[in-house]
DNA sequence: GTGGTCTAGACCACA
DNA sequence: GTGGTCTAGACCACG
């Protein structure tokens, strides 16, 4: 399901953590759906346990899964508080962005309509 | 001008850079304006020369600022070949920190004011 | 199988540069093939980690080679998104080069000739 | 007649040198034709005297310019000695150029009417 | 072990 | 004075 490119410049955990969220935020993981276990994935990714393990970490601190000592890892309800620092965090991205590509000439109504197609696919997915 | 955070996550010619950009982007920097010397940013921030030459070589290969041998760095006219990568890479990252807002509930009337907004200072800046 | 030339204008990582890229253009590293470490190829040249590093960097740039952290530098397929850029340059470069031979004298049947045989080289290569 | 550029890229002496060697390359400063004096030239592109005297001396080791103490520099005739040298090293950065180009992917048919079209152009100059 | 970043301080080329 | 390159040696993040 998560698909690793050693090409990309991104690191491993970042990778499995980006496709996780993919999977959670497309709907295909369900809140509270159990997560393949770090050693399972680690296997089926033929990649260090740790490495599994730190993006399971990250994703539990921006509130997207949350772990159960003994049982395993879970989907997240939206819900959850930590999620809130991270909407923070992203809004600053988006300004920071979007300033930049105004820069660069980005037209407002270009800007638009990414956002507005982004809602839209959403809102079909439901 | 600039602020240095060790704390946050960048890196120091990261941060350098983000600086610059924004002072640019502002319009603070005005096109062929003199940017400050390798040496004298270093010292004001105190920092390795290095670090500010290669935030300043980065910057360059973006199409923010060029570089005179001899003579200093000065910012670059928008209008360069290489804003249309930039560009390109910034729309991805556009859809996906969006993507992921509006997976989080942000409402889409909040994002649309995010970008409105951003246009409007811009307009008014002119 | 680099060898460094430090009365030769070029800059060391420039060399450094300029060797790999043989080696890769040539086919004696393959795609996917590691490179050696930049620690590795700074003793062995007897040169600074930096230097190897910085040409390492630029060679990513340029599309020629990845990088994976913590596992080293690997040899890349050529049809990366950059190598149409540097297409663009390299024709550039040949066009000024060419013109300035036609109005030193080289004939075009030799020009034509030196273009064939780089062609026949790399079929027989192949 | 020369157009400086300070967002070129390239050091101011090394633009001065392409711009007379293009005048010279194509025939608008005849053989024996005197140059402007380093002096004139310097105020009429407000530049440095050092960087004009630069340009001229290395025009004359590659062969395209002889000085005349006392005199002045004047257009050299295309059978100068050096002017051999020059053209060892020009085929030298063609062969690499095409290796580099034929390993990106360019066709030898591209290849071989870029070559065709420069002689075509001189001809018809002629 | 790997790559990546930073510092400290030197030297060169350019104008 | 300017930018550009290099060395020496340190520290961190990654797997």
């Amino acid at each position: 399901m998560i698909n690793l490119d050693y090409k990309d410049g991104r690191s491993i955990h970042e990778q499995i953590e980006a496709g996780l969220k993919e999977l959670i935020i497309n709907g295909i993981l369900k809140t509270d759906e159990q997560l393949p276990s770090v050693r399972e994935l680690s296997v089926s990714l033929t990649v260090n346990p740790n490495t599994v393990q730190r993006a399971y970490k990250e994703l539990e601190q921006e509130g997207f899964i949350y772990s159960v000592k003994g049982k395993g890892n879970f989907v997240a309800s939206l819900s959850r508080a930590n999620s809130e620092r991270r909407r923070d965090e992203l809004v600053e991205s988006l300004v920071e962005i979007t300033r930049e590509l105004c820069f660069l000439g980005l037209e407002k109504t270009e800007a638009m309509n990414i956002i507005e197609n982004i809602y839209s696919e959403r809102e079909e997915m439901l």
